[in-house]
DNA sequence: GGACATATATGCGATAGGCATATATGCTTT
DNA sequence: AAAGCATATATGCCTATCGCATATATGTCC
């Protein structure tokens, strides 16, 4: 589907071109700058929550925005979001894929900035590692549930009140829940937010945040093992106050 | 620091903080130029079909490519892929929407150009009136029926042969025919592929076309006219050689 | 008026989802 | 050790939808 490319560095060696592609060189030009901004999205107490870094600097200073940065001249942009992830947040070899690109031309008071907006999904569990300080918060994405009123989709609040989100960065969490419910159906995005082995409660309640309303229980066990996408593992649960669950682990082929 | 002229641009606002806005003026150092390619699709005998141009100028000279050109400075993304629409292709007001963003470094042998992909759909009836001159060609675009093998997605032949196309561009016309059938069954864009007035059965060629395999004819009258997305004008088709069938267009709203 | 081609309507079996009920099982309590 | 508990797992039924077949309707052409 998202066209993943991973770029190699070779270095450019366009030999007899080159005084031709000097002449023909953009950057000469004034011109927009391209940003990646990724929203890191985990599911935390039944609740679908993104890192939000507060701005130090102006514009928009005090406010809480993505973690983002400009793209480098020799970074593709899918490293580009690595890299911000990796540098910003200390998250490495998690789900990243793109999700859209705004360029209204005054979303950023400062000059003309064209950002990349990506997303990616994490199991809480990894995010145990990443050091939340005073500067970063995992802020809870408001998604109405099925007949509940009011709130925008994907409105971003910390713990009742409302964050004041910098840029149109609200925007692009509204967009990636709703990316995140278009894709659920046919896209293996609910393991992202799993541990390795999970339960079909667990995966049932994955899909229930992500779509803000609940699901039957036993068609989504019936559509899940009939998927192909998911395989037993023969283990169990433990520890649990009852009859343990079995556990099963995300399978890439869909075998049928 | 050195980049104080090019603040002189927006002096409309910030007062105050102009001095602090030059220090972080980012297009003081090289950074990636952003272009728009737009994929002008539409459907004419039974194939789907892409506007491309001849590049006159390297590189790839000679090689066929989507109709794009750099994001100005004061114009957002959208407003740039609707300009490249009108200029090079002579076609205005037609539904346009955002594709994906290509950034692999080495994609643009020139210089770190970014590429934001966009498609737009249109009723052949409309590009009648766009000149289709030598440097200008509607290809169709391989779309793989079911069962049939070979060819990738989306890339493009002319009338048997395949055209040679510039950058990555064939990824481009790739992603927009899977990005098609996906959203084909959700959002109304089988209606931007006909004319205001149509009948079920052109509706249902037009998702035949788009999703590359046959369709139950009965389900989908029934699934069509139970959407509620489409409303019978009362009228029917004229001068065909059988019983005439009814006209329908598009309606916005969907009532149940 | 009849042949023809396609539109439109009706019925039927297969399939999947929603729902209720019954059974299984590991842990906790007595 | 036995009973209780809470949840998992299995089974059956009803209904909506889809694929398919059949029947009827309605224009044009000869």
């Amino acid at each position: 589907m998202a066209a993943r490319k991973r770029q190699s560095r070779n270095k450019a060696s366009d030999g007899g071109e080159r005084a031709f592609l000097a002449a023909y060189d953009a950057s000469a030009f004034p011109h927009p700058s391209v940003a990646v901004d990724v929203a890191l999205v985990t599911i935390v107490e039944g609740a679908l929550r993104a890192v939000l870094v507060r701005r130090e600097e102006h514009p928009a200073k005090g406010a809480w925005a993505l973690p983002g940065g400009f793209v480098g001249m020799d970074e593709s942009l899918d490293a580009a979001a690595a890299r911000v992830l990796a540098t910003k947040v200390g998250v490495e070899g998690v789900f990243v894929e793109q999700l859209y690109t705004f360029g209204a031309v005054k979303r950023d008071p400062r000059t003309r900035v064209i950002a990349v907006a990506y997303y990616a999904l994490v199991h809480p569990g990894l995010l145990e590692r990443a050091p939340l300080n005073g500067n970063t918060v995992l802020a809870e994405l408001a998604v109405p549930w099925r007949g509940e009123s009011g709130g925008d989709v994907g409105a971003v609040r910390p713990e009742g009140g409302r964050l004041k989100l910098a840029f149109d960065h609200a925007a692009m969490l509204g967009l990636v829940v709703l990316r995140l419910r278009g894709k659920l159906d046919y896209a293996p995005i609910g393991f992202e937010l799993l541990p390795r082995h999970f339960t079909l409660r667990q995966l049932q309640e994955v899909h229930e945040t992500i779509l803000g309303k609940r699901l039957n229980k036993d068609s989504f066990r019936r559509r899940m093992l009939a998927s192909g996408r998911i395989r037993a593992t023969g283990r169990r649960e433990a520890d649990v106050g009852h009859r343990p669950a079995a556990l099963y682990r995300f399978a890439r082929r869909t075998k049928r």
